[in-house]
DNA sequence: AGCAATTATTTGTGATCACAAACTCCCATC
DNA sequence: GATGGGAGTTTGTGATCACAAATAATTGCT
């Protein structure tokens, strides 16, 4: 309706999408202050679709309010992230079960492509396409099965690690622990039909994934939360709100 | 900053909490248009913070938005339902697991009393309060192991549920499909601290309360869907957006 | 009467504005 | 030098307005 063109999307459903976007892609720092007019300036739109976005974007936890009403990237702790990854667990687990009767050949031939994508992105280093090519095998996969109740579950719980991954999966970590061999187990049990051990192979993956990390990054908090304004992991930050 | 009082919340946020309410506590029809304007009427306020409070809700995905940028009570599917249903169970099964090391018995205490409520308001009749009991009596034992992740993931599969609790629990099966035998299953497994047992009686819990009404109303979809502009069940309604 | 086209109304979108709370920066004071 | 207070700036909130698309109502035709 404020569309100029039939076709076009609202703008706030674009700048949604792009906030969303640069989220998943790593490139918001935790606790980083996120301002309605400072968005609105850079995209060249007033505040109005902006704070729409960015209450959305609060709606799905990939960002937080204050008690003040200031949008800001959440703070990681330890609780919240093993909560995150008990809750990626559950999901995807029965997400990837739910997908073994629609799967077909052709997705397996998708997966398996999605793969070797994603080793190329390891071997080159390249971690904003690691992680592009990384969240597109997983959800390929729960695509399928997939309706419109896991799917948004999934993505919620993703955007809230994203911003997270910025402090893990960087230089050695991405090499050392390339999880490509976990996917190809979830790729054995796809072509086997395999639901139970398509079961196992996922929550290994996320256990491997993400709790490697968790110590690797643990044992040494100084070198990220050194940086500036930038802090990565806080032991207890109970937010209000 | 808006807020005339220091202490006083954000309308937009009081707004939310009310309309949430509202769903949750089955006010709102199944496939109802729900208009900013006419709630910002309603309330006597401005379109603008109900605006907000509508696309929080569609975000939470308790609302659907069409492609024209209608908000209405999303509409009830067979698959929907079930995956729903499977949803209901990985995250709340996960969620009272998660609880039993937190359990004191001031706790168990607390769901017994709630229990007796939810058997008050069946014997009475009292629709509306069972609705509100039995989520007291769920979100009190999900609260304890609860973080910020799985509580507000279990919220939004509820509401989506919520609207369409009012085509199934009402009048006969309230009474027939009691949920507090299902619900003492739970507390002794929480009085024994037995996390595997407190994981089969959620489950049952919830599969015992909507798989039975399921049939119920699947076998008769006039009745309900009969009357004027309310539809409770389709078979397959593909919505945009 | 049934149906299509047209008009009228409703409704969402996005911009702008006023206001107050929150934040920042600076300086005076201890 | 560190701390507390105060002026200036930034920021979120909510109201209002203009506009276009979508829906509803009405008219006109067959």
């Amino acid at each position: 309706m404020g569309s100029s063109r039939p076709g076009t999307q609202s703008l706030q459903s674009r700048t949604y999408r792009a906030l969303r976007r640069s989220i998943l892609d790593g490139d918001f720092v935790p606790g980083r202050a996120v301002t309605i007019r400072g968005i609105a300036e850079d995209l060249g739109i007033s505040p109005t679709p902006v704070r729409e976005a960015l209450r959305r974007l609060v709606a799905e936890r990939a960002l937080t309010l204050s008690a003040t009403g200031r949008v800001s990237v959440p703070m990681m702790t330890r609780e919240k992230l093993a909560e995150l990854v008990n809750a990626r667990i559950c999901l995807e687990r029965q997400a990837a079960i739910d997908a073994v009767p629609g799967i077909t050949d052709r997705v397996v031939t998708r997966l398996v492509r999605l793969n070797r994508a994603i080793d190329r992105a390891i071997e080159t280093g390249d971690h904003r396409r690691y992680l592009v090519t990384h969240r597109d095998f997983h959800f390929t996969l729960y695509r399928v099965g997939g309706g419109e109740v896991f799917l948004p579950l999934i993505e919620s719980v993703w955007l809230q690690i994203s911003p997270f991954l910025r402090y893990t999966l960087t230089g050695e970590h991405l090499s050392r622990y390339s999880t490509s061999d976990r996917h190809v187990e979830i790729i054995e049990a796809l072509e086997r039909r395999d639901a139970t051990a398509l079961g196992f192979a996922v929550e290994a993956d996320i256990r491997h994934g993400i709790g490697a990390l968790i110590e690797s990054d643990w044992n040494r908090p100084d070198d990220a939360a050194a940086g500036a304004d930038t802090a990565g992991i806080r032991t207890a930050d109970r937010e209000s709100g």
